[in-house]
RNA sequence: GCGCCUGUAGCUCAGUCGGAUAGAGCAGCUGCCUUCUAAGCAGCCGGUUGGGGGUUCGAGUCCCUCCAGGCGCGCCA
């Protein structure tokens, strides 16, 4: 469709430029409310009736039989207020939309783009918030590659800092434990973890003269001196584990794990503090409250300061993640040793280090770079930014993409199901932010087990003759699927007030409701494949254009066909439109909305009992095409495709 | 106080560069399984798009203002 669009719009353009002050750029082509009224509407006649003080009706029926010869198009009618709209050949388009499945039309912008996403603190287990992250960073990767981009996934992975001192501290100091204690735990260490940062947490609150352990550990973590130091490593690289085996449950992967104590062992941010400060884009303070501190000024906030290097010469983290930034860009005139840290479905996830590696791989230096960080960290992503612009790096500033999202919380009824006790106060919210420090959350894997417990329930009902491997998989896949939706229906501003009903639901706008549609368009072909010998090799025979003809359908069935497959076509649009906009609800929802096209078509239209040979084949070129389509689709957005469930 | 975001059906949310009659799901009600999987389909019910003003052929969408809510503005990360 992309390319019929821009095809006509070059012809259109051609016709009127003489005659009419126009641009291409004011000629637009959006689609109709209704097929009945065309297939395509030109909304130019109103630019010019404005330029031309004339009615757009007037300008239109001038213009429309200027344009009966275009490609592709079988008749052009003046609409409403001054509409231009146009009814497309169909049979033609259909043809031409089977033979450019296996083509995309989309082509890349960039050289390389970085996207970094996930970023958990490693040292508690994941929950619902870092899910939306994931599957919107993953998403957007996914769009990227199938756009044609090169694409690297980084995961940056704060193993220095205080959360996971605050771990280490728990393990040394409230349970005593050596490294040999901790490396037996093996189960679930995640979610030790998760138990013991929050009794830390309270702890900390209760006595505030274990702030100096605290800092000491800091200390030696950064200074490699042991215990801390192997205790750190050991509890963030088990961690990571875990994070990234819960990821890949979601279908979700990475390509690097930028370490940030890679970044201060290889003196990343001292390099990035002489750029800077060579620039003069980092000040010395000489008064106020901020006197000692290096800070940055904000281009369009001359009254504020934010603090980059603190008084006693410690970075803070907004400054290495300046240097990661820039080094992302491959500004940074230094880089990382890389080491193989995970197989992944042949894959390899490879993690930074300090130390040399007889590995010599190229990562960063990316063209584009986008932060997938919920929305708090909007202000911090404009200081980063600021970084770029203030070494003159404009272009990068200005391809640094803050990837924005609204956080995911929880709803009342869920703290309940949770058994959290909550205090009066937070009793009359509407809704209760995530916190680990508390441990108050839903945790990825547990929300997971219960959309695959519930999922195995629904796969039992119905295929209780499966051996358990094939519907634990089927579940599997379910669970996904339903999750993978959750997460993208929304628009990225809008809060998520997490409520387990909604969540568990295989039901309406969901997940699941896409599987099925799916799996019932396989499971006409394997009955076709089962009672007559129908091989899907047969479909290019079909295809051949002779044997195509709409006219035997009925006029009711020639318009629901059409319908679904114009929707159908508009698939590249919508994931361009999506990745433009960086909002995957609009991909969501041109799915569901096709598949409800799809199952509305499904219900009037039978294949496997139709006599008439002709039109059964029209049918199933249509539930074929429908099929490719979705199915690049929902692997866009990451959600598997059972056969059956 | 300043900045960003949000306000659309009982609830949760869509709504393309400003375009034709504001759409879905859930909940409620009515039908439809000896037919290709009912995780479905068809239908009913449901709206002063937070209020007011403006811009224009046209505003849920843009501008101003007011109201309500959320987040941010650390020598935390």
């Amino acid at each position: 469709m992309t390319d019929l669009k821009n095809n006509l719009k070059k012809h259109i353009f051609n016709q009127v430029k003489d005659q009419y002050p126009l641009t291409l750029q004011e000629l637009g082509i959006t689609s109709t409310p209704r097929i009945q009224m065309g297939d395509l509407a030109l909304t130019f006649p109103f630019v010019l009736g404005q330029k031309l003080n004339k009615k757009p009706r007037e300008v239109a029926s001038e213009i429309a039989p200027q344009l009966s010869s275009l490609p592709g198009v079988s008749k052009t009618e003046v609409a409403g207020p001054g509409y231009i709209n146009l009814f497309l050949n169909r049979k033609e388009f259909f043809i031409r939309q089977l033979h450019s499945l296996s083509q995309p039309s989309l082509s890349p912008d960039e050289e390389k783009i970085i996207i970094e996403h996930t970023n958990i603190n490693p040292n508690k287990a994941a929950h619902i918030g870092h899910l939306r992250n994931a599957c919107l960073g993953d998403t957007l990767g996914r769009c990227l590659r199938y756009k044609g981009e090169q694409v690297e996934i980084q995961n940056y992975i704060d193993d220095t800092g205080v959360q996971v001192v605050d771990v280490v501290f728990g393990f040394m100091d409230l349970e005593k434990k050596s490294l040999k204690d901790i490396q037996e735990i093996d189960h679930r260490f995640d979610y030790y973890c998760w138990d013991l940062y929050t009794r830390v947490s309270s702890y900390l609150e209760n006595h505030p003269e274990a702030q100096k352990r605290r800092s000491q550990i800091l200390k030696n973590i950064e200074e490699g001196k042991d215990p801390e130091a192997s205790l750190a490593h050991h509890i963030s690289r088990h961690i990571i584990k875990a994070h990234l085996r819960t990821m890949e449950r979601i279908g979700v992967s990475y390509d690097l794990l930028p370490c940030e104590s890679s970044i201060l062992g290889l003196k990343f941010w001292e390099k990035a503090f002489q750029l800077l400060k060579e620039k003069k884009a980092v000040y010395l303070s000489q008064e106020g409250k901020n006197q000692g501190c290096w800070v940055m000024k904000l281009e369009d906030e001359e009254d504020k300061e934010k603090v980059i290097v603190r008084s006693d010469s410690t970075v803070t983290y907004v400054g290495k993640d300046i240097a990661y930034q820039i080094w992302k860009f491959g500004l940074l005139d230094k880089d990382f040793y890389y080491h193989p840290f995970l197989e992944q479905n042949h894959h390899t996830i490879w993690i930074t280090s300090s130390t040399p590696s007889s590995h010599s791989l190229r990562f960063g230096g990316g063209s584009l770079v986008y932060n997938v960080i919920d929305n708090r960290q909007s202000y911090l992503q404009k200081v980063v930014a600021q970084g770029l612009k203030s070494l003159n790096y404009r272009v990068q500033a200005q391809k640094s993409i803050h990837f924005s999202y609204e956080m995911v919380a929880l709803s009342p009824n869920s703290l309940k199901e949770l058994n959290f006790p909550v205090s009066e106060e937070e009793n009359q919210k509407d809704f209760l932010e995530v916190s680990g420090r508390k441990g108050l959350g839903v945790k990825a894997d547990d929300l997971l087990e219960r959309l695959e417990e519930k999922a195995l329930k629904e796969v039992e009902k119905r295929n209780p003759d499966f051996p358990p491997e094939k519907k634990r998989d089927i579940a599997h896949k379910i669970a996904r699927g339903a999750l993978r939706y959750f997460m993208l229906k929304y628009t990225k501003n809008s809060l998520i007030v997490f409520d387990f009903e909604e969540a568990l639901s295989f039901e309406g706008e969901t997940g699941p409701y896409l599987q099925y549609t799916l799996v019932r368009i396989h499971s006409i072909f394997q009955k076709l494949k089962e009672r007559e010998g129908f091989e899907e090799e047969n479909l290019s025979s079909l295809l051949s254009s002779s044997q195509i003809s709409l006219a035997p359908l009925s006029p009711k069935e020639k318009d629901d066909f059409w319908k679904l497959i114009l929707y159908a076509s508009h698939f590249e649009e919508e994931i361009l439109h999506a990745v433009g906009s960086m909002e995957f609800s609009h991909l969501a929802k041109f799915c569901f909305n096709l598949c409800q096209k799809f199952n509305g078509y499904y219900h009037l239209y039978s294949i496997l009992g139709e006599k008439n040979e002709e039109i059964k084949n029209i049918r199933i070129l249509a539930i074929y095409y429908i099929r490719e389509i979705l199915k690049k689709v929902l692997n866009l957005m990451g959600i598997p495709q059972p056969e059956k469930m």
